[in-house]
DNA sequence: TAGGCTATGTTATAACATAACAAATCAACA
DNA sequence: TGTTGATTTGTTATGTTATAACATAGCCTA
């Protein structure tokens, strides 16, 4: 099976990441997840799906790139953008966090953010009203900073 | 046409806000916004239209109900959760504002938040990477008061 | 090698959303 | 009041996202 090339370091971490969880990075997970990792922005399953199918010079059925989608995130290695329904590559799948997403709508790069103090704000909103939260979607959208620099020119 | 009960002081707060807007509340906008205020929690499209298929006994096609939907959401009296792909009528209408939301994974009531704070720390972390927000999705899911309570009890 | 578990393949379908175009309605104004 | 132009709604078809149900294959281990 030929699969997108994956940078060693990446591999590595993968593999450790999974071996904690004693889940299996099998050769197709794998290669779900290089792909992702080699486009650098957010896929749709679909796009996904083309992109494997081409690579890979076969059909692949959507039921098989959800279930890779849902492993991969399962091992927090791929995160799922609620408000565009894609999927993107984790950038640091070296430890564990709740992660917030800032999304150009410009270049369409979106960027991870990890702010302990957003979520201690988040938490303490919630607990005010009752509330006992269990996980946050925060998804931000604009213009990166390369777009916005380049609308002013 | 056969719409939901809608108490006046919605309707009147509608009214006002769709004339701000020089918005246009039709009946069938106005009987789609009845039937999700009613309702009282968020619902899928497809939800909507069985319910105003069901009150009005007639056929409704899927591009009608998403069309009133965009309009209702454009005029601020309902908004999308991203993280579960369905629609709810807003409890403030009577003034514009970036919210957040409290998912319960239990009984499904959603709990709009208001905080300035909140926003004030995205636009600060957007900030300091370069980035320039123009509206963030926050969405925090877990278990509402009631639901905490009973689950303890 | 038998048994059970996990992963994958296959076919079909459910759920969510929009495109393209025609008909009806409404507001504004001559 | 009738015409015009814009907005809203209806209709049919289709595109996009996601899952169900069931069969097969590979893997571990006792």
């Amino acid at each position: 099976m030929k699969t997108a090339r994956l940078a060693a370091k990446w591999r590595k971490l993968a593999e450790r990441r999974c071996e904690e969880k004693g889940a299996r990075l099998t050769p197709a997970r794998l290669a779900a997840y290089a792909e992702m990792l080699a486009c650098g922005r957010p896929l749709s399953a679909y796009e996904l799906i083309g992109l494997l199918e081409q690579r890979q010079e076969r059909k692949i059925a959507p039921l098989t790139v959800y279930r890779h989608l849902d492993f991969l995130m399962q091992t927090g290695l791929v995160h799922r953008l609620q408000s565009t329904q894609t999927y993107l590559a984790c950038e640091h799948p070296d430890h564990a966090h709740e992660i917030q997403f800032l999304l150009c709508s410009s270049c369409g790069r979106v960027d991870e953010v990890e702010s302990r103090g957003l979520e201690t704000l988040l938490s303490r909103i919630a607990n005010e009203r009752g509330f006992r939260p269990d996980n946050a979607v925060v998804e931000v959208r604009g213009l990166c900073g390369a777009c916005a620099a380049g609308e002013l020119g």
